[in-house]
DNA sequence: CATGAATGAGGTTTCATTCAT
DNA sequence: TATGAATGAAACCTCATTCAT
């Protein structure tokens, strides 16, 4: 379903060269910033260019349109918080289950929160450019690290099923983005951290039990 | 803060008439087909007075803005989901922990899904229109019935704090939401049924014990 | 020309009955408000028909259009600032030439004044409602009364032609207009009331010279 | 006063490009020609853009609404006229002052009567769009000439007083502005010009002897 | 007579996208 | 290759006016 869901949203050109990589950078940067400071509604591709230092004209020559630079900004993002999960799943191979979901709720929303503007920003948008598609790819991408990472736990008989392993993502990123959109305070913040590291370890144990 | 972030979504005036009464029902639902026939982007206001048989006089009549009436049908459909969570909290007083939750958790996914496909539809403008507000209004009411209900649960000694009330709320809604989103097959909504009364019933059993 | 230039302005019905004139002037003040207060663009039959308590409906039984609403205010007004200079006129008969200029130029002025707002707010939409025929006809009605009284003035061999008669007035007229709507202050307005004597006086002194 | 009652106003870009500045003339134009052959009440930006022979998209670039669009045109106009007097008032230095006088009214009512047309077709819209702020500006500016030549006059002690140029200047405004909606015939036309010279020079004279 | 819901043409404005320079 | 002027479909919304109740 990915596959086809997300056609037509690939950047037109991969930057070879060095100055072409600027420009998409600037671009990238500048779609960030007037999304922050004006909105979905104000953000448009000649205030993006405008504010990249460009011109339209040029904008149009890495994106094939303005949902494909929406896609590939939301993609940017996906991709850092996929790859915390990742590296999370990779450092925590071998230890107890509790340390193990702790480490990898922990990187999933320390990732989210490091920049919580961006990430709240970019829910505006998420629907309209193939954002669930490219979630589901960002919970694919993590199940299996999970996965792997889960195997080699150190206190369980056998590891969850694989539907139990997307809830837990499902869980984790739903309940962040609520919050999230809740308006976040600091506060409620670090109660998200600890309460989803105590909630996924919970479920998890308990579909473990389940599946035995 | 809700009362500041959901000014001026508010309908222009209440009908009198039989005849007016008609017509805003009318308006309501031609918004829900368009929704489901054209999507978000090919929802205008044209075509939704035009579906529901009145011009658009009429409908900006009663909606001062095109805003107000996304508005109104999403806060209209969060309602319904509040009170089947309200009606399941009112039904399980006093009865044991997990049975609570499964109530409870079933309520709100089967109110989701009587009309998937609506459900669906007002994620995609939510962000637009002052959705996360109106969700987080909803998780209050929840919070509030549901704290009501575990206060008369007949086996634990003292009820979870009120975030982890919250987080059960927000880990529902949020997964609820991304399984919606990523094209739920019924097997898998049937999945996510189960699987989230074992989340919620875990992870409360859990805050209860941390409360202790 | 003030015959074809007004036709289709007139107010659809005289109010005979009591009920009517009271409704009649309700609208009529409605009107002034409503500009007042939010100005000629936001000026519409309804807004005024709500602030004259009224339906629209019963609006249109008494103008047939909004045009012949603005008109007929318009026309009231100037109807007072009319009879103002005519009652001045007939006061001063018999008197030296000075002192009739003097009474008539203070008695225009004065009429504008006592309600600024108004006489500022009319201006608005004079344009559009066969405003300039209305103030030519309260020109002819002024001239007719300027040259009676004239007649009689004690000082003067001939009566000054009928052209400057009524370019006096135009003077009045026109620079009453300026400096009301440079945003007259107290001050202005007392300096246009001397200023404008003098400037009426030696002016038609000259004129009765120039024709003798 | 002025600075901020016509903010708002500014066209939106200066034309660098020469086709640029093509368009923005060729707009310019064609507001005068569709006020002239539809009247205010037809002059739509659409229609206008349609005349000037471009897209209603290309009027957006260059004048931000549609009252900068009659705002712009109306300066231009103004401007002329200021120029005109301005231009008169250089040229009569140190004549006597009832050369002075002639020259600059003559200077005037001939500017505003160059194009008899426009000059009446802007009255309609003039109050809409800042208008008598503009006019203000003018009369200030006009003002100024009027005292810098008054000060060479070879034949008075000393000049009148601010205010009264001021007047003088209101009264040839108004009364020009009067005769012009009363539908001016050439030879109304011509009364104008020679008596509003009269006025103007007996109320100045009068204006000089009573600040003696 | 009064009411006020309904009408719908038409106005203003935006913005993704193109293409001549 | 970069530019940015031009495009024009299409969106939102208003408001004078009518007419069934």
């Amino acid at each position: 379903m990915p596959v086809t869901a997300l056609r037509g949203f690939e950047p037109r050109k991969t930057p070879v060269q060095t100055r072409a990589a600027v420009t998409v950078g600037a671009i990238s940067e500048a779609t960030i910033q007037v999304l922050l400071k004006q909105g979905v509604n104000r953000l448009t591709t000649t205030r993006v260019a405008e504010r990249a230092g460009v011109s339209v004209g040029t904008l149009y020559q890495y994106y094939p349109n303005k949902q494909s630079l929406l896609f590939a900004v939301l993609a940017d993002h996906l991709d850092q918080v996929a790859s915390s999960v990742e590296a999370a799943c990779g450092q925590a191979r071998h230890r107890p289950l509790a340390d193990m979901i702790k480490a990898v709720v922990e990187a999933f929303v320390d990732a989210k929160m490091e920049r919580i503007d961006v990430s709240v920003a970019l829910y505006q948008f998420a629907a309209d450019v193939g954002g669930p598609a490219l979630v589901k790819r960002l919970g694919q991408r993590s199940r299996k690290a999970l996965e792997a990472m889960l195997e080699t736990a150190s206190d369980i008989a056998s590891p969850p099923e694989r539907f139990a392993v997307e809830m837990m993502f499902a869980a984790m990123a739903g309940a962040t983005r609520y919050v999230l959109e809740a308006g976040a305070s600091p506060a409620m913040i670090r109660g998200l951290r600890q309460h989803l590291v105590v909630l996924c370890q919970s479920y998890i144990r308990a579909a473990c039990h389940g599946a035995r």
